[in-house]
DNA sequence: TCATAACCGAGACGGTACGTCAGGTCTTTTA
DNA sequence: TAAAAGACCTGACGTACCGTCTCGGTTATGA
């Protein structure tokens, strides 16, 4: 019951920092552990130690990119969610994050175990969103029946549905009539709360 | 300008009905060329003259999977709405239709030129389930600004959304919510074209 | 009894030619008969019809190469014979040919049937060299007990051995020194014959 | 600097065991490094890792091979020359062993870095042949100016020669009158050295 | 202070599949 | 018929990554 070796908590963020990199040149496909390791000076068992397989190492890589993108909220509710949406439909429009973002979500359903870590990924984001809504209801609105998260499954996952699976476009102006009709489908007058 | 032999047109069924067995067999994961051929009774290169990659005859495999599902309508707008819905839903519910949704998303980000034949499997049952609303206006209902590719989009979308991405659970009641609020914001009105 | 299309007398010659340019370019390894055909405008069929395999045709190209080496005898029987050996040295010399030439004696050793006009093939040049055995006699010196094919076996074989078997180098100082140890172990006089 | 996991030194005793089995059955032709693996128990990577090419690791198992041949002195140098040659003419003249030696001599002469380790292969025979001249001369007699090489160049190159490429016979009867030649050629008297 | 235990780098290993290449045969249309 | 075109089968090649394992060496703790 001795103690052992302490790890070395920097191995943690080299590495990542690397395969986050890794992710940004070569796209998931290219992406070999093998390469991660050797790039960021540690041994390939080292990096197995911590992440039981290159899926979860994605995954963890790819939660650092996520912090980055900042939600801001100008209290106009309508506004905010267009240009959310717009910015999720920019990412998707990079084939990168496309295939980054179906490797994600095909690597969750591979893995079970991942799938949590997967979903949080999004979760975040989501929680940032919904945020929106609490706000303009502190600015009075009527807001009793109207279910947040429905509004937004409406409009990010029609986002989403567009972007990986018809191919069809996601421009500005659908983007608007989009939120616009998630809106009144909740019963929020046009003038009203947005 | 002479001819050559000419292709064996069995090939191509025989090899796609083994992959779409061995799709259902093993998943994505566990589906090899190599063996596709094999079962087939027939060269790999045979099967590689013809789709380029392994992504290619998945792609093409599982095009003939998503024939056998029909669509019926009963009249009823809203009620068809929700079982198309709860269709698919139930559909991602199995693991490994999600992991081969999901992959044949990726597969498509990976290679551009595969894009186009995924995006025509989803646009087959999208037609279907557009030519509903087609049905509904027939009986008669005030249609002039109805958008209904935002309304499946905002439905089936959000269907797609909950499952390969946040991974909220995707039930009946939600559903029902789900098209009604799709509905309203089309300007629907609840007893009038459902 | 039928007429049926003509053979194409100009096929022949084609292919030949093509096949021996291919040769000298990539050599043996990269000699493919697809590519040969390809390049003489010649259906792949139509080479096999006449050369029943790769091998064959090889050799019925490198049958044409070997017509262009003249042994120009002087008399000098000595001189003549450093002279051939420096030839067959220099070429051997060459790492094209050298592959050539092994590659060659494999095809003879695989295919029985080609043993035959494989050894042909330097059956040619031997004729030739020997004639010099009959010149020398000519002019007028003793040859009763000369083996003129064994003095030809022990120069001519040890410059392929060192080329091809021992590596060894073969240099003008070691012909000399083997032309007269083949010549004196014939009886044939240091100023005699030569 | 540390180490990593040591090589299995049995993998190379095994896939070179089970390499010469195979070539001893099948010959060239029909030896596959995928074969040799599995037989072996042995992943083809790791067969890789250590011979780069098929080729590489034909030689090595050929290498194994000529250990076995052990060379007879009996003092009489004719005699022990004529035998050597005698047996050399025996191997070639069997087609599986005509056929490798010839795809050796071809795999040396299309990989630059196997040249020497063919070479080497044949040396090691040479050199055994070359101690008997050494043996000779201490049972003393004239040996100042005889090149064994030369010698043996002549014999040996002869021989391989007519085996391998003019295709002509190499009876017992040539064999004595070659080796004869050679020695006298070299100035070693009927009765003497010998 | 010394054994024990966990960590680390290095790299061999088994395994699975990939996509490719070339040889040689077969089948059709056209001259 | 022969020729051109090209599909087809066969068999093997060498490569890429994955995840596991076995080393020697290092750094902490606890007896």
């Amino acid at each position: 019951m001795g103690g052992g070796r302490p790890r070395d908590t920097g191995v943690e963020e080299r590495v990542v920092a690397v395969a986050r990199e890794m992710l940004r040149e070569g796209g998931y496909a290219r992406f070999a552990v093998d390469q991660v390791a050797d790039r960021a000076g540690v041994a390939k068992t080292t990096v197995y130690r911590r992440w039981p397989s290159r899926d979860h190492l994605v995954v963890a890589a790819v939660a650092t990119f996520l912090d980055d993108v900042a939600i801001e909220e100008t209290g106009d509710l309508r506004a905010d969610l267009v240009r959310i949406a717009a910015a999720i439909a920019a990412g998707l429009g990079q084939p990168g994050i496309r295939l980054l973002v179906s490797e994600l979500i095909a690597a969750g359903a591979r893995q079970p175990d991942l799938a949590a870590s997967v979903y949080q990924l999004w979760a975040r984001r989501r929680a940032a969103s919904l945020d929106l809504f609490a706000a303009a209801v502190g600015q009075g609105e009527q807001a009793d029946d109207v279910d947040p998260g429905l509004i937004l499954d409406q409009i990010i996952g029609a986002v989403y549905y567009r972007a990986l699976i018809t191919g069809d476009p996601v421009d500005d102006d659908y983007l608007k009539r989009l939120v616009s009709a998630a809106l009144a489908g909740a019963g929020v007058s046009s003038g009203g709360l947005a």
